[in-house]
DNA sequence: GAGTATATAGTCGATCTCGACTAGTTCATA
DNA sequence: TATGAACTAGTCGAGATCGACTATATACTC
């Protein structure tokens, strides 16, 4: 269980999710995706996301249902999910779910060598983390709470962030 | 502020860091790393040490210092930091506590696309998430709380983490 | 003293990832 | 009506990253 996936970026999940929902194109994921905000979830890059599908259609997990243009534009590839691809896509994201799995992050990197600095300055440094953090919040639950009636699944979601740092730099 | 480093991954900060102190070969660098820890918050392979080593190199910011060979062991390069290097690793480390940055973590990712799965399932796989990590932070409290009196800077570190999932499942 | 497990000290190739760039289109506006 | 911004739809190359592999030395065990 838990083995590697022939293709691990987390927007290969997105990706198929999408395509889940009905065929459609590479840029159309990405106007999706920002429009419900699961970019903030996913990291999107242009790049990323055209090099994921490759590797999805390579891996028989999605493909390619027809390619079409426009006037003169660059000609758009349509892709569908196929059984394998609906079938990896649930069990990774059961597999997400259940299996907690370590993250590492850029802050625990640096809390790991706080003691490079002198205490007084490491002090002041995480108080201002604390202040941009109370100020980024404060946004991010208003913005929430103001969503809420279209999107009632988030919820909480982003916020327990919040806790998790406060209470650390409590502890300091 | 802000700007793109040269280096940019976190193992990078984990060699200066070690430089810091004094000079070592990059297998001692492990060595170190693993019998302080320091591999739980900081993504560690032997690959990506080296190179890392050498982009270090490439950009002046550690030197090697000598070569030496033992029996016939492959050589070992000892490394010292330069004074670019105190200042990129002082720099840094302000930067990574002073100001929070975006963190993308499987787990959201996943939490995203949970309205793919019947909502009982989800229930239950969160539900069993939280077994998981309920007996994984007992035994991170106990390596805690027994390692206290050697490490005395680490303390809560990690066990917070289990509050923000705590209430994230809690919410469901 | 033979076999095997573990520690030491790395290298290499394949893949992944990202930033920067291209190039046409639509819209506002001066 | 020219001009510049923003939108649409991607490509490309450089560099980062990782898993797998190599090779010697030491320790343990039967």
């Amino acid at each position: 269980m838990a083995s590697k996936r022939k293709v691990s970026n987390p927007l290969a999940l997105a990706v198929m999710a999408l395509l889940y929902e009905r065929p459609m194109h590479a840029y159309e994921m990405v106007t999706l995706m920002r429009e419900r905000g699961k970019h903030e979830s996913v990291r999107l890059r242009y790049s990323s996301l055209y090099s994921v599908v490759g590797a999805l259609e390579r891996e028989g997990l999605i493909v390619p249902r027809e390619t079409v243009r426009e006037g003169r534009r660059p000609e758009r590839t349509v892709y569908e999910i196929t059984g394998a691809g609906r079938e990896e896509f649930l069990t990774w994201l059961r597999e997400l779910l259940r299996e907690p799995v370590k993250e590492y992050t850029q802050f625990a990197a640096g809390l790991s060598f706080l003691a490079g600095l002198p205490p007084e300055e490491a002090v002041a440094l995480l108080k201002e983390r604390g202040r941009h953090l109370e100020s980024e919040n404060e946004g991010m639950r208003s913005r929430l709470d103001t969503a809420m009636e279209q999107w009632n699944l988030p919820r909480l979601f982003l916020v327990e962030s919040e806790h998790e740092l406060m209470l650390r730099e409590a502890e300091l």
